[in-house]
DNA sequence: AGCCACAGGGCAATCGATTGCCCTGAATGT
DNA sequence: ACATTCAGGGCAATCGATTGCCCTGTGGCT
């Protein structure tokens, strides 16, 4: 053929259907799809051909609805995040987004607020579109859109924040193992009065990094200090910061429970005229882009987010294949990054790391 | 009523259809949807408490792929972005995903690759799936995909990359103005020697900025000097400042065409032992999270991308109310913000700046 | 008393693809 | 030569909700 052939699709005009084919290539709408989605042995070759010829020149274009409507197959998945806004998540939903379309599954993104019956609404509306499944990066404990996926039995994999109580599939990071790290680092380097900026207690991850720096903390003796950030933000972060500056402020180092905390943190050690690491170690969690360029370069918890996001939505995949398999809780381990915010505690006493004019840092041990 | 009455929903068990509510109700089929959706005028009052006590009661769930189908009204836009690693795209998507959703619509989030083919193929995957309509974020000058989007008539809006060419609706930042804000700034602070890290030129934004800087450098009499980074990446920001580097280097400025690129050129520069500000300033677009912690603090140019997000879903609002409406293409003021990254030029000779033993400069003015 | 409007609701077609079942003719086996 | 299998393909029901149209009875108006 050396004249050039234009291989121009028709404009995709109204919906030219598996009817308007079959009856342009004198066949039934059935074979048709058979045709058209390559079922073996049920069409022969050479007709195949030709209705595949025969829908190429109509522009025929398969309507997903209708399919989905009767296989009650959707291949959509809800994808329930908290925040994209943090950095953390946008990888992990690339990661998922790449390897569940690689299956021919698409993604629903879909943010969720605080409000528990807001949280129920959103697993419905996900539910009346039928989707396949679910992966929820935002699962809170006792939250009650859980009970909402149960309830619609949906195939659901808890992803980063998740816990492995049997009832979901979960895969997240190994928080014990994180904190250990942070501590052992820290105690190295010295350190013995160590406070813990900690996130939600109503998170999973919030929770056991508490849980895992408190009972780490006694095991190594090491005078513990704990307050709660109301989020996983940099502004949650610097007012839980701010709490534990403003009264007697006698530790050498802040474990964030993670790296957006770590930033208000750092936020209100500036603030109160303390260097990092000079004055102050601090670690964050996580990993996330660019905390190697911050000043000082954060050290914190590596997470593979891109691996994370990628098992995760393979576990789905796998959940979808045969809906009856176990529910497969995994953990991933997870790496210390050391970089410029930790240093060998400083050798003084605790009254002159105060720079601000506050009540005088009184003798009491950590406060209950 | 003293007694606690459960108001436990029964669970969710096979699908119990409209049908089901009707026959349960001794009704038709038909007034059930209309009292559900509270038709007026078609189904009185009490009856349409009736049947929806009644759904409540059997649990009834709306099957909106049913629905799509009938109404050909899926409530499912696209959105198509390059990358939501990329830490300016986490925001936009969050802002239109929530923007959309208070309006009953739900996103589908895929990422494009670089392949034509890929990419064409993506639109296709939407419209089978029927999607009400799309925003894309990723969109290239002549991009094949946008053909595509035509070819299905999908109502679409261009955001944060688009051309007003008037086949697309389209929101973006006011290019020229940040870029003249940017060198405004760097020559009032003395700088005369100024080099531009120009994104793709494939994308709208790389080419309108480095075309601005282009003539505008004319204008004011400035010395420009231009390297093409590959994509918007840290990588590719280091491996065209790294080139910019190994050639006679002369100017005191360097403007990023986003912040990633300034990152990665902020590695090379200090792979090369120059200093920002000292003895480079540095300026980025886009003001990403973070911008403000790295060491120097960037000076760049702020864009409100969650405002960009919401009104273009806005845009796409309208334009499925009404897709006959004309296009409309909005431009959103920047602002400069000026941090740590960006100082009054050093006064020195061209040949102390480099720092390695690189061919020394020659009295080459702008290269072609 | 006669006419009309209209509220309320039933009927059935429709959206487009899928799939279990049935039918036919040809090939194969004995 | 006859029975049997099977490839190839047609048929129609089905998924679940929506909606234009039709029907009936009641109330209001003149």
């Amino acid at each position: 053929m050396p004249v050039a052939r234009q291989r121009r699709p028709p404009p995709a005009r109204a919906a030219v259907t598996i009817a308007d084919v079959a009856r342009s290539a004198g066949v039934h709408p059935g074979s048709v799809s058979r045709a058209l989605r390559g079922i073996e042995g049920k069409v022969s070759e050479v007709t195949r051909q030709r209705i595949q010829r025969i829908a190429r020149k109509l522009g025929y274009q398969p309507n997903a609805v209708a399919a989905s409507l009767r296989t009650k197959r959707s291949n959509l998945v809800g994808v329930i995040v908290p925040d994209l806004g943090n950095p953390t998540f946008g990888p992990l939903v690339t990661s998922i987004e790449i390897e569940l379309r690689s299956h021919g599954l698409m993604c629903m993104v879909v943010h969720t607020t605080d409000d528990l019956s807001d949280r129920k609404a959103l697993v419905a509306a996900l539910a009346h579109r039928q989707v396949s499944g679910l992966l929820i990066l935002a699962a809170e404990i006792g939250d009650p859109l859980l009970d909402e996926v149960r309830r619609y039995r949906l195939p659901t994999v808890l992803v980063n924040r998740g816990f492995g109580d049997g009832r979901f599939s979960t895969i997240v990071s190994d928080d014990p193992e994180s904190v250990r790290a942070v501590l052992e680092h820290l105690v190295e380097l010295g350190h013995r009065r160590i406070a813990h900026v900690a996130g939600p207690v109503s998170s999973s991850t919030g929770l056991r990094r508490r849980e895992a720096f408190a009972s780490l903390c006694r095991k190594l003796k090491v005078t513990a200090r704990i307050v709660q950030a109301a989020a996983f933000t940099r502004e949650a972060g610097r007012l839980a910061a701010t709490r534990l500056l403003s009264r007697s402020f006698s530790s050498t180092a802040i474990f964030a429970a993670n790296d957006l905390i770590a930033l208000g943190v750092l936020d209100a050690l500036r603030h109160h005229g303390l260097r990092v690491p000079d004055d102050v170690s601090l670690v964050g969690h996580n990993d996330m882009p660019f905390m190697d360029l911050i000043d000082p370069p954060l050290t914190t918890v590596r997470v593979d987010v891109s691996h994370m996001g990628r098992e995760g939505a393979r576990m789905l995949l796998a959940l979808l294949d045969t809906p009856e398999q176990a529910r497969e809780s995994r953990i991933l381990r997870s790496s210390l990054v050391v970089r410029g915010s930790t240093s060998r505690a400083a050798v003084r006493s605790p009254a002159t790391v105060l720079a601000s004019p506050w009540p005088p840092p009184s003798r009491r041990s950590t406060p209950p």
